[in-house]
DNA sequence: GCAAGGTC
């Protein structure tokens, strides 16, 4: 009996517990967490130990599960899509009477963005991962832009989400999202969300700046620079802008040259006068400097003083600053991004798309631990590594991704990366990790030596000498002279110095991001991306595109295309920092007061905008032919609408060329990779050719050349220059100037036969093919007058058939 | 066909 009831009670125990169980579970909130992408998603999952499970967010016990996007999922349709049926038309015609757009004419309707196969997909698996929640907790990357906010509340819209909405901000480490998730704040409205509002001001006055490459196409092309589509907008205009400014300030300059008296000592150091605007002692003529070095007698340096420095390690790289120097390298910006890509993927290196350059604490812990292994594999002496203290100067509170640095994953050798990724992925992990060691190293100390002369005390003489070099040892390091620099001398004598004004230097990309990051212009995420895009001379499905840039040795010019661009655009807002700013402002107008009235006030700024520049476009177009001169017939669309064309910068100048190199009727030739390599670099290339006789029979000739800029006159009398394979003459000159056939039949006339021709005497030689049907035959030939200033060999007699 | 913003 006993037995029985303790049985029984036990039996009670359990079911109460397993009611209470089951009543708490299913009065648990339950949330789906979508993380921005699907590295974010892991890092979650690892701070909270699992995709899916318990964690006190909005209630103590929520369960959640963890989903992901990739990136914007949606972006906005095409104009005409945006309308009412009966303006479908207005908007899809690329015509001036269709412009300005109304923008209370936009429905702003958005669709799984196009180029990614996967969007689509990913949003079903959203969709189903959001069918049993109560609520989806938006935790998409933090940008001060709002950009996280758009993106997720785009997907949520999209899978018609009408339930709870809450937002976490975090960085990318696991203690902050746990602090994130502590901190939930639901969002009852999107429509007065300040972070939403203003990423959604930004996205839609970027895209009512499309109105711009309409325009710009329209009127060069009524100008007859129907070079293609001018792409413009806030970045890419920008770009332009600075390479084509930088390019005049190159062509304009014109040097100046200046003398002046200095004094070198028996050390090679040298002495000058501190130089300011309006000082007289700098001449423009040689003689007045030549006169005042007569007049300064010898001297003896004297050291003023020697001051010990330090200098702390640089910031850590961000991705427009580790594509810059690994370019420098010589490998293209376009491969660097894919193959940084590749990396981060496998782990190897850390998030690419960031903007910091200073690591947060939790960031760096994470990785010192890896610091001796980094360095056995770059080479870099783990002696040197005594620095384990993140500088303050190296670091912030909290950020997001955090600098370009190594992974978690070190590889064991530079050769596994070599095989993995080729020359460049050695680069780029060295590059980072160069740049990461460097921090853990002491200072580079060194003495700044000063000296001066006895009797002249206003020349002045300085320079470095090192103590410890530490991280210079391996990062800049120093060149042999600055290693071991010779001390001051002991006797000093004037001389004449001669020296210019600088030349304005090439544009490159570290030129370029520079300008973009000072005047906060676009985003780490796109800076490189889209400077690539510029240069990009195909689609993605492997149509051919007008690029606006070219690239060549790192140096950026424009293309047709990107000069009509330029010259469109100058003096326009959009091509300015100032229109960003204008924007920013507005952006930040809206956060603070979220509003749809502030919203419609970035389409008034958008408007105003866009109608000054609309009649600056108008009135630059007047101008395109004083700026740009002739129309250059290769670069019109119609002239390189196959991929039979490659457009490249040639003798300093760009143009299009064939790729087939053919005569008409007689033969035609595909170059390959390698010649196309070696034609470019301005090298002669040989290929052979196939080529019939009148009989039909096929033999080969060997064709040599290169690529050269030539002339022709089209039916107007015009003479227009264009790029082209040369083929090196295929004639001989004969003695009396004339010329003659090269090859004959499949014979090269060597010097020996034309020696014999030349002087009127016959001459036997072996033909491929012969009119009477044989094969290959001797033939006796001779030479003969033709046309003009042309010579004929002629058969005389046929041979016998070998 | 046009942007800039994400990501792989």
């Amino acid at each position: 009996m006993f037995i029985y009831l303790k049985y029984i009670s036990k039996f009670f125990v359990k079911y109460a517990i397993m009611k209470l169980k089951l009543w708490k579970g299913c009065c648990r909130v339950k949330l789906l967490i979508l993380c921005e992408k699907n590295s974010a998603r892991q890092t979650f999952e690892k701070a909270l130990n699992g995709r899916s499970g318990v964690h006190s967010i909005v209630t103590p016990n929520d369960e959640y599960y963890l989903t992901n996007a990739s990136g914007h999922l949606l972006e906005l349709a095409d104009p005409e899509d945006q309308v009412s049926e009966d303006k479908k038309d207005y908007y899809k015609t690329w015509d001036l009477q269709n412009i300005p757009w109304d923008y209370t004419d936009f429905t702003w309707k958005k669709i799984p963005i196009r180029s990614n196969n996967r969007s689509t997909e990913l949003l079903n698996k959203i969709k189903q991962d959001a069918r049993d929640k109560d609520g989806i907790v938006i935790a998409t990357d933090n940008d001060p832009s709002g950009e996280g906010d758009v993106l997720g509340w785009e997907i949520l819209e999209y899978i018609n989400w009408t339930k709870k909405v809450y937002r976490i901000k975090f960085e990318d480490s696991e203690k902050s999202i746990l602090h994130g998730l502590e901190h939930p704040k639901e969002i009852v409205n999107r429509n007065t969300d300040g972070a939403y509002l203003k990423g959604l001001s930004r996205q839609r006055f970027d895209y009512l700046s499309m109105q711009y490459s309409r325009v710009a196409k329209i009127k060069s092309k009524e100008m007859g620079y129907d070079y293609g589509t001018p792409k413009a907008g806030r970045l890419k205009s920008l770009i332009l802008g600075i390479v084509g400014r930088q390019w005049a300030a190159i062509n304009g300059y014109v040097k100046k040259p200046f003398y002046e008296a200095r004094y070198k000592d028996n050390s090679n150091h040298e002495y000058a006068r501190k130089f300011e605007e309006g000082d007289t002692f700098r001449h423009t003529g040689k003689v007045h400097a030549e006169q005042e070095v007569q007049n300064l007698s010898d001297d003896v340096p004297k050291v003023l003083e020697s001051k010990r420095k330090t200098a702390r390690p640089p910031l850590l790289l961000d991705l427009s600053g580790m594509a810059s120097l690994v370019q420098k390298k010589g490998y293209g910006t376009d491969t660097i991004e894919k193959v940084y890509q590749n990396m981060y993927q496998d782990g190897y290196v850390s998030y690419p798309r960031t903007a910091d350059k200073k690591f947060s604490q939790v960031q760096f812990d994470e990785l010192l631990p890896l610091a001796d292994e980094i360095a056995t594999v770059v080479g870099v002496s783990t002696a040197l590594l005594t620095h384990k203290e993140l500088r303050s100067t190296h670091k912030v509170e909290a950020c997001e991704h955090g600098p370009n640095r190594p992974g978690q994953k070190v590889p064991s050798s530079l050769k596994e990366l070599e095989t993995k990724y080729g020359k460049v992925g050695v680069e780029i992990y060295t590059t980072l990790a160069k740049s990461f060691l460097a921090i853990l190293c002491e200072d580079y100390v060194y003495d700044v030596r000063i000296a001066t002369l006895e009797n002249h005390p206003e020349y002045i003489s300085k320079f470095n000498m090192p103590v410890e070099l530490n991280f210079r040892k391996f990062l800049n390091p120093l060149s042999e002279e600055q290693l071991y620099p010779r001390d001051f001398g002991t006797t000093a004598s004037s001389f004449v110095f001669s020296g210019s004004n600088k030349k304005p230097s090439k544009p490159n990309s570290t030129f370029i991001f520079k300008y973009l990051i000072k005047n906060d212009v676009g985003t780490g995420a796109t800076r490189l991306s889209t400077l690539n895009d510029l240069v990009r001379d195909k689609r993605s499905d492997g149509r051919p595109l007008q690029p606006m840039l070219l690239v060549s040795k790192g140096v950026y010019s424009l293309t047709p295309l990107g000069q009509v661009e330029y010259a469109l655009l100058s003096g326009c807002f959009l091509s300015n920092p100032k229109a960003t700013r204008v924007l920013q402002d507005a952006m930040a107008e809206v956060e603070t007061n979220p509003s749809e009235e502030k919203l419609n006030k970035i389409y008034d700024i958008f408007s105003e905008m866009f109608s000054n520049d609309f009649v600056t476009m108008q009135k630059n177009s007047q101008n395109l032919k004083d700026v740009l001169g002739d129309v250059k017939p290769e670069a019109l669309v119609s002239s390189s609408k196959d991929s039979n064309t490659r457009q490249i910068m040639y003798e300093g100048r760009s143009g299009h060329y064939k790729v087939t190199y053919s005569q008409k009727g007689r033969f035609s030739h595909k170059f390959t990779k390698s010649e196309i390599n070696a034609l470019e670099q301005g090298k002669k290339i040989m290929f052979d050719v196939s080529r019939k006789t009148t009989t039909g029979k096929s033999y080969k000739q060997t064709i040599t050349g290169k690529l050269a800029w030539q002339k022709f006159t089209n039916k107007q009398g015009e003479v227009i220059e264009y790029l082209g394979f040369k083929a090196d003459d295929s004639n001989r000159k004969a003695k009396d100037g004339k010329f003659y056939p090269r090859v004959f039949r499949g014979h090269e006339i060597t010097d020996a036969d034309a020696e014999i021709l030349e002087n009127g005497r016959n001459l036997t030689i072996p033909v491929i093919t012969l009119n009477n049907g044989e094969q290959n035959s001797n033939a006796v030939v001779k030479l003969v007058d033709g046309s003009g200033k042309y010579k004929k060999i002629e058969i005389v007699e046929w041979g016998k058939r070998i």
